[in-house]
DNA sequence: TTGATCAACTTTTTT
DNA sequence: AGTTGATCAA
């Protein structure tokens, strides 16, 4: 006993010691939160107030656990123990294998992650009631955002039913007038109908998502009262940790499970809940005591980790929010510090995200050699982890070692690409990006002008790669020892395309590491051991989509990992040592419950900090929401939370730095929360000039561009709009389209659009001939024309072909009551501007009285005239069109338009004269970049994710 | 005050 | 290919 209540302070101690009825303990940033719920559970069992096995401990993550775990087992002299310590979702699960029965479920069901969840839907699409949220011409557009909802959904114990109940109230109230259409109502429908397919589903599969880890639980207890007492009455105590993250129904099942003995304790700090975006409800710590009226309540105040000049800046920020236990209940949280003298918090501001970053390694620099500190005892937080990237090079640069926590990107590495591009090729050897991937890496190492020879030769042919590959003795432009390496990379692919028949995809990627003796290669530089890393991670994943899928073979397997990539699952790319002595860098969402004697907290600019609100792409309706919505700013007020735990990491010293410029056009303003803290104003923030010489140092560090191979023939250059827009879209797009003319599967909108245009044209031209068309023989063409090829499912490709004779249809009986016929349809133009030539084709053009009108036609779901005038408006191809009339008529046409034949929707643009000029400049500056052969990348969030060439392209985001 | 256009950013994370 | 806040012109 005198173990477990040593070096407690008065406050741990009444903690520890209370025994019967529920207890509150609001622990503060470092007042020992852990020791005291550890403690105490070892006193309960000392006390004999509870057998081991009639203590329930909860909290989320499973280092939390374990970290709980091994120290109650310390404190607890008969080693093993008993107690039940997890998170609540393995607790939710092992209540699930125990008594799931009870309510129909498979006890064998397998937990889905949430990328699963995404393949479930996606695998189910066609037979869950969709429309809307599936449209046709992207069917996966919102398969995340559904999955999401419904896991919000979830968490807030809305079951399908309610949800049901809700869809129908707003549609009464829509017929009623008495709410703002927008369709709203029927879209609340399809989800609530969808959410509860997506359940009946998953039961029938036997499967159970993450969310339904809690409310099949609370399912469970509240239909079948017998197992409810059951456990109740075995958790004699239960404990939370971390309850300002808890979301509603984790509230509920606790509530239930705790509500006969009402020994229920939990811990938390309100200032700390930063898990909003998971469905944490701070309402849960705020109104504990409503709930629980006869609540003891312990404020831990004695702060063991920071300086007190650190906690007062820290409160003086955080006192800021209005949804605090403070002002609400008004709770006494000061703090005390460790000590009580310590180093001022600083704020620096600089010129450019690059100083500010390399005086961050300085500093650390500094100080490490000044006061004997080790890498390990900085940290450098970040918002995001994007951010952190500047700070990283800066590290480099000065030869100090760090490590990265959570750095996405894993399918991103090269080895991934790599390993992904292999699978593809072993799937589909007519896959020429794919095989252009694999050839062009390192293990192959083939000349890069041979291949695009050879992709030439493959254009010309009209044939893939491959067969290009394997005819290559007769290619006279190719070096013979370049021939050899083609010839060995055919025998391997072949070899493992024969493999893959009869193995398993993880034992077929096994083969090609040491086929190739890559694994060899690399094994012998420690300097590789996370790309080795890495490569386990996939052969991991790979290893457990295998148990999962039906048929764990090669094609099978890489369409499956398709779509997790797609579905936006990236897993972390492996991490350093653990044990090596350098900085850490990290996310202030990481960082949380972790200390460091320095800390930087970098980039503190609007806009990143606090950062910009993005809406969830579908919002679960706040009228859904059970826990009382906060007033104040709420999304302020969790990133100044969130400014609060990054600040409070610190035992020594805290320096906070930001900087104006961000590469952007536009400076950078200093946080309002720098601001707020240090009680800052305006004017005394200056930021401090890079120096000339560090500018010039900086430069020498710059990689050196490569050279491009590709030749632009002097002369005349003749580009198409399409083919300016690319470029605009990215250069190095371009380059692989238009130049290397690197071949791609088809897509199922470019087949659905082409066909479509296809109809409509062959429609107007034998109408300007004078001929009666039927519709009939518009889907005659439509029919011709389409391809079966890039759907999703077959279904997919059914619904999509009678949308298109819908489309069809009610264009033609537009056309059929009109009087007037275009002027032109598919009418080439070409006009020289300077030293290019521009040629084209405009879809159709109608000479008016007043002017001519140039059409394009599209397809898409553009449902609002705004959008589409928007849309009219950027585009640059339009424009382009206006400048073609105006060089080939002498006038400006009188407007542009852009038809959406799927939604009948015009967009316009009427200032002609404007954007025609302005689009020159635009061609001008595109000829500039083509003819200086600048194919640089421009990656961009929007760019890659709809990029085709994301599978080979370094530079891919996301 | 309103509308058009520009520019920036595409999070944070657990099971 | 989407949204939002800022900024400028009308």
């Amino acid at each position: 006993m005198d173990e477990i209540l040593k070096d407690l302070n008065t406050k741990q101690r009444e903690a520890v010691t209370h025994t019967e009825g529920p207890l509150i303990i609001i622990a503060g940033a470092g007042t020992g939160k852990t020791k005291v719920i550890t403690r105490r559970i070892a006193y309960l069992i000392a006390k004999k107030e509870a057998k081991p096995e009639e203590i329930l401990a909860l909290t989320f993550t499973d280092k939390a656990a374990e970290e709980m775990e091994e120290r109650v087992d310390l404190l607890v002299p008969y080693g093993y123990v008993n107690v039940w310590i997890s998170t609540f979702h393995s607790f939710g699960a092992k209540i699930l294998r125990d008594y799931g029965l009870e309510i129909g479920l498979d006890t064998g069901f397998r937990i889905l992650t949430p990328p699963e969840a995404v393949i479930f839907v996606r695998e189910h699409l066609f037979d869950l009631p969709l429309s809307y949220y599936r449209p046709l011409g992207n069917p996966t557009k919102f398969i995340n955002a559904l999955v999401n909802l419904i896991s919000r959904t979830k968490d807030e114990d809305v079951t399908p039913e309610e949800y049901l109940n809700y869809a129908n109230s707003i549609s009464c109230r829509e017929q009623a007038c008495l709410f703002p259409t927008d369709d709203f109502a029927e879209k609340s429908l399809e989800i609530a109908k969808c959410y509860a397919d997506y359940e009946r589903l998953l039961a029938e599969n036997g499967l159970v998502d993450m969310a339904g880890l809690i409310t099949l639980p609370l399912k469970l207890l509240r239909t079948r009262p017998n197992i409810l007492e059951k456990l109740q009455n075995r958790f004699r105590y239960i404990l939370v940790d971390e309850f300002q993250d808890t979301n509603y129904a984790q509230f509920q099942l606790v509530k239930l499970l705790s509500a006969k003995h009402r020994n229920i304790t939990v811990t938390g700090d309100d200032d700390q809940s930063i898990y909003k975006f998971r469905g944490a409800a701070i309402s849960n710590i705020l109104s504990y005591t409503e709930e629980y009226p006869d609540t003891k309540e312990v404020v831990l105040k004695k702060n063991y980790r920071s300086t007190q000049i650190i906690l007062d800046t820290a409160r003086r920020l955080i006192t800021q929010n209005t949804n605090r236990l403070e002002t609400k209940r008004n709770i006494d949280k000061r703090i005390i510090g460790r000590k009580a003298e310590g180093l001022k918090v600083e704020h620096f501001h600089y010129d450019t995200i690059e100083s500010e970053a390399d005086s961050v390694a300085r500093m650390i620099e500094e100080r490490k050699n000044d006061r004997g500190y080790s890498y390990n005892d900085f940290a450098i937080l970040v918002r995001t982890n994007f951010i952190a990237d500047p700070f990283l090079r800066s590290l480099n640069m000065r030869d100090i070692s760090w490590k990265f926590t959570g750095n996405q990107g894993l399918y991103d590495t090269e080895e991934i690409k790599l390993l992904m591009n292999f699978l593809h090729v072993i799937s589909n050897i007519n896959d020429t990006s794919s095989l252009y991937g694999v050839a062009s890496s390192d293990l192959y190492g083939i000349d890069p002008v041979d291949l695009v020879r050879c992709i030439g030769y493959a254009n010309r042919k009209k044939r893939s790669l491959w067969y290009v590959f394997s005819r290559v003795d007769d290619n006279g432009d190719i070096s013979d020892t370049c021939k050899e390496k083609i010839k060995h990379l055919l025998k391997d692919m072949e070899y493992h395309i024969r493999l893959s028949t009869t193995s398993s995809a993880g034992k077929v990627i096994y083969e090609f590491l040491h086929r190739t003796k890559w694994l060899k290669t690399l094994a012998t530089d420690p300097k590789n051991e996370r790309i080795l890393k890495n490569i386990a991670k996939f052969l991991e994943i790979v290893q457990r989509l295998g148990e999962t899928i039906k048929r764990d073979r090669v094609p099978f397997m890489s369409s499956y990992l398709d779509l997790l990539k797609e579905s936006g699952d990236n897993p972390p790319v492996a991490e350093a040592e653990f044990d090596v002595d350098a900085v850490n860098v990290l996310t202030v969402h990481k960082a949380k419950g972790l200390e460091f004697k320095v800390v930087f907290l970098a980039s503190l600019v609007s806009q990143i900090f606090p950062h910009d609100r993005k809406s969830e792409q579908i919002e679960l309706p706040d009228e859904l929401i059970k826990e009382p919505i906060p007033g104040g700013d709420f999304h302020i007020e969790e990133e100044r939370r969130l400014f609060y735990v990054g600040m409070t990491r610190t035992k020594d010293e805290l320096i906070l730095t930001s900087s104006r410029d961000h590469g952007g056009k536009k400076p950078k303003k200093v946080s309002q929360f720098v601001i707020e803290a240090l009680d800052l104003r305006k004017e005394e923030i200056i930021p401090q000039k890079t120096t000339p010489l560090k500018m010039i140092e900086r430069y020498g560090l710059v990689k050196e561009k490569e050279v491009d191979y590709i030749t632009v023939s002097g002369g005349m250059l003749v580009l198409s709009p399409l083919q300016i827009d690319d470029y605009l879209t990215c250069p190095l797009k371009y380059k692989y389209i238009h130049r290397i003319r690197m071949p791609l599967p088809k897509h199922h909108a470019i087949i659905y659009g082409s066909a479509i245009h296809k109809s409509v044209a062959n429609y107007f031209k034998l109408r300007m001939e004078g001929k009666r068309v039927s519709f009939e023989d518009i889907v005659r063409v439509f029919e011709n024309s389409w391809v079966s090829e890039g759907f999703l499912t077959r279904e997919h490709e059914e619904r999509r072909f009678a949308q298109g004779k819908e489309t069809l249809r009610r264009f033609f009986e537009k056309e059929e009551k009109k009087t007037t016929l275009p002027t032109y349809v598919e009418e080439r133009f070409s006009f020289r501007l300077d030293d290019v030539k521009i040629e084209g084709r405009w879809d159709r053009v109608d000479m008016l009285d007043e002017g001519g009108v140039i059409i394009d036609y599209k397809t898409g779901d553009v449902r609002d005239k705004k959008k589409a005038d928007t849309k009219a408006r950027q585009s640059v191809q339009l424009s382009i069109y206006g400048l073609g009339y105006k060089e080939r008529f002498g006038t400006f046409p009188l407007r542009l338009e852009l038809h959406f034949l799927d939604t009948g929707v015009v967009g316009e643009l009427k200032k002609v004269e404007k954007y025609t000029e302005k689009v020159k400049e635009t061609i001008a500056e595109v000829v500039k970049g083509i003819r200086e052969k600048e194919f640089d990348p421009s990656p961009g969030y929007f760019a890659c994710e709809y990029c085709a060439y994301r599978g080979i392209c370094s530079y891919s985001k996301g």
